[in-house]
DNA sequence: CAGAACATGTAAATCGTTACATGATTTC
DNA sequence: GAAATCATGTAACGATTTACATGTTCTG
């Protein structure tokens, strides 16, 4: 359900086409929020049918068209609804701490194997959140940068300052996961 | 996917009813992998199905049944397959972060009010995952008492050294949750 | 005999993944 | 004229959520 207001946030700042939109979604929220092409268009539609955005048709070329998408003032409304209504949590659902708890039953080598990867897949994601980071910083994000443009100058350190909040958080947690699993590489280490 | 693999660490111990397996899922794994009992019961038919599990249908009083489940030799090397296998990791699809990135656009009331509620939540999860450190400590937890019942004595150690493991990075996980947002709680204060 | 605990699900809807599918236009 | 990029999806399947549904047996 987020997804849908991970878009709205990027199309209130200005029309995108769903192929724009699908661009600049994976380099931004898309880091926050995974979602394939293929659940974009669709949902694309699916907030058209709902009113709160406009999709206009432009040709492009002989015969190709495009549409490109407007937020209505509804579709602004929903997302601020959404964003003072307090926030549905997810279930826990932790597979690498599921494994982690019963590490004991495999051979070490594979112990050792897992915490490696969950190493090499959290440096990762950590590449990419202090690369947000750095491109917040350096106001390199495409999508900031024209959020910026139609931001009264007062608001722009506000905006500015929670997106950095916000990865930091991220790149905290990827830290943290990093450490974790330098900690389970010692204990295989002595437990075997 | 995960699911059948919680179920099955839980049934390798020993044979459980579907209601005992529920029971103890909710005191132990499910806290690292939630799931409502409307999808263990049938996830326990698909598994009997898959020959990964056997159901002894068992008398209960005069009417009553039910169905005793073991692990067969399959499900036992499914396990052990999984757990040796690479883990399958999940996109990211944070909602908490994804708001975080965007609290300039709503009033400093509702950005306040949300960080509060992730400090409730994460303080929620951090009791219970304290309590099952400090359950896992005592061995009062029962189904880490019944695995340590047939375990070899020289095996106990690791089996739990790795559950602490496993519990010590959500513990450490809620706890950033809480710093972060209490550092959010300021900025707050800061930009208003 | 009432209430708690035992015991087991089904149905419908939504969300998300994976694989597949197609064609147009611009740039070198 | 080939390759990159623009442009937009569909279909099938599996996972998850939510709500509903029902009856039995033990304990005080």
């Amino acid at each position: 359900m987020s997804l849908r207001y991970a878009l709205l946030a990027l199309l209130r700042v200005g029309p995108l086409s769903g192929y724009d939109l699908q661009k600049q979604f994976h380099q931004s929220v898309g880091h926050v929020w995974h979602a394939p092409d293929s659940q974009i268009y669709p949902e694309l539609r699916k907030m058209e049918q709902l009113g709160l955005i406009v999709g206009e048709e432009q040709a492009r070329g002989e015969r190709g068209t495009r549409r490109m998408y407007h937020v209505t003032d509804a579709g602004d409304q929903a997302f601020l609804d959404w964003m003072a209504a307090p926030l549905e949590y997810q279930r826990v659902r932790d597979p690498a701490h599921l494994r982690a708890a019963y590490l004991e039953t495999t051979t070490p080598d594979a112990a050792h194997a897992f915490l490696q990867q969950h190493i090499v897949q959290w440096t990762s994601e950590l590449a990419q959140w202090t690369g947000e980071l750095a491109r917040i910083d350096a106001v390199t994000n495409p999508m900031l940068a024209r959020r910026l443009a139609v931001t009264p100058e007062k608001d722009r350190e506000r905006t500015i300052a929670y997106k950095r909040f916000a990865y930091e958080g991220l790149v905290e947690r990827a830290e943290a996961e990093i450490a974790w699993a330098r900690r389970g590489l010692d204990l295989i280490a002595r437990m075997s």
